[in-house]
DNA sequence: ACCTGAACACCGTTCAAGT
DNA sequence: ACCTGAACACCGTTCAAGT
């Protein structure tokens, strides 16, 4: 009954079904006893595949942030680069709420997030923008999409419906309050990042514009 | 033995015993057990004043905020309100790393974060700001400080050592990391700041003008 | 009204044992 | 190498009982 030929698990499947759990029951409704059961498997078993849940919890992450693109700097475009960067983001967040929070806390896997980073800072170098400053604009970035995707999906509606019912006392279905709750998300988070992009023009005109010059040319 | 004269426990003493263990063992090392230890008493004690471990929580996330600087946008300047707002806020979650992921994923107690938002809000519109416009500027400054927050105290430095080490070659004291870490985060969320500030006045130069005729007139 | 001891239904993880 | 049953040291929470 114990050691199959074929091995009942591998990483792969455990990750799957582990954000499947996540997915529908809540980072809180993950347990490795659950996990296992899904799996058709004791709880014990998973420990042959991971030394903790925690390491699980890192590869989920990778898998969920593996899509994020980054390839919008390639023809020296900064601004394109970071909108196409901040949006797949925001968006690869979006599709998982409740790996958000386990998202942002910890510190994260190195392998695939530090290339990220490398690529983004990359980009901006090469698009014309000083080491330190190309630092600081991927950090603020950073800040934008997670805090957008934390305050938008991580928070129940129900909790913000008051504060829409405020701003928009003429709105008489409560049941639209999600829909409208997820309009206002999106609409401040685009304005957010076109106003950071703006000011970074005003605030830096020559990098900005050395950086469009650049792009010309490529 | 049950029942003294006067109550051992209290809530305030409850929130200011949790917030401490927090601070001192994080968020995970926070259990009704050992909180009750820390007060010289059994855990279900506990639950003859909070009902829940998640309500006691919320009440400490009350206390933390409670000092959140809103009165900025008095003499209808919206720059300066924002900016005071915004550092303060950051602050407040500074001063507290390990109740930041909490703070963020949940939907928070009503009370006080409604009251705030309301005087964000009511600040802008009073400063010229339309108020669709207004919600969707509170809620791009609350994306940038909860990000910047969970970014800059939630993850580990020694995460982040490699990024800077990589960004800094000519860094030889790897104890000064930190330092350095806590500079650069703080410097990113003043970018992010100051440009979206700037993004804003060139993306709605109308509105942005009369917010600041208005506030030359107070 | 406030605190206690005992208990319930859970956790993550370890470990010897099986094949 | 991979899986199991049993066990350890924890959880949050409930509840009858005491004063």
């Amino acid at each position: 009954m114990a050691r199959p030929r074929t091995p009942l698990l591998s990483r792969t499947r455990i990750q799957e079904a582990a954000l499947a759990l996540v997915d529908r029951d809540g980072l809180q409704g993950l347990s490795m006893r659950k996990l296992a059961q899904e799996l058709g498997v004791q709880a014990p078993s998973l420990y042959s595949h991971y030394r903790t849940k925690e390491e699980l919890l890192n590869d989920v992450v990778d898998r969920i942030t593996a899509d994020i693109d980054v390839s919008g700097f390639k023809n020296g475009d900064w601004r394109h680069g970071l909108t196409v960067w901040a949006r797949s983001y925001r968006d690869a967040l979006a599709a998982h709420p409740n790996m958000v929070a386990f998202i942002a806390s910890g510190p994260g896997r190195r392998e695939e997030a530090l290339r990220r980073a490398d690529a983004i800072h990359g980009g901006l170098v090469s698009a014309g923008w000083p080491a330190r400053l190309a630092t600081m604009i991927g950090a603020s970035t950073r800040y934008l999409v997670v805090g957008a995707a934390i305050n938008s999906f991580a928070r129940g509606f129900d909790a913000d419906a008051r504060v829409y019912q405020d701003r928009y006392p003429n709105l008489s279905q409560a049941h639209r309050l999600p829909e409208l709750a997820a309009e206002i998300d999106n609409d401040s988070f685009e304005l957010a990042l076109r106003a950071f992009i703006a000011g970074l023009e005003t605030l830096y005109p020559r990098q900005a514009t050395r950086a469009e010059a650049e792009s010309r040319h490529a």
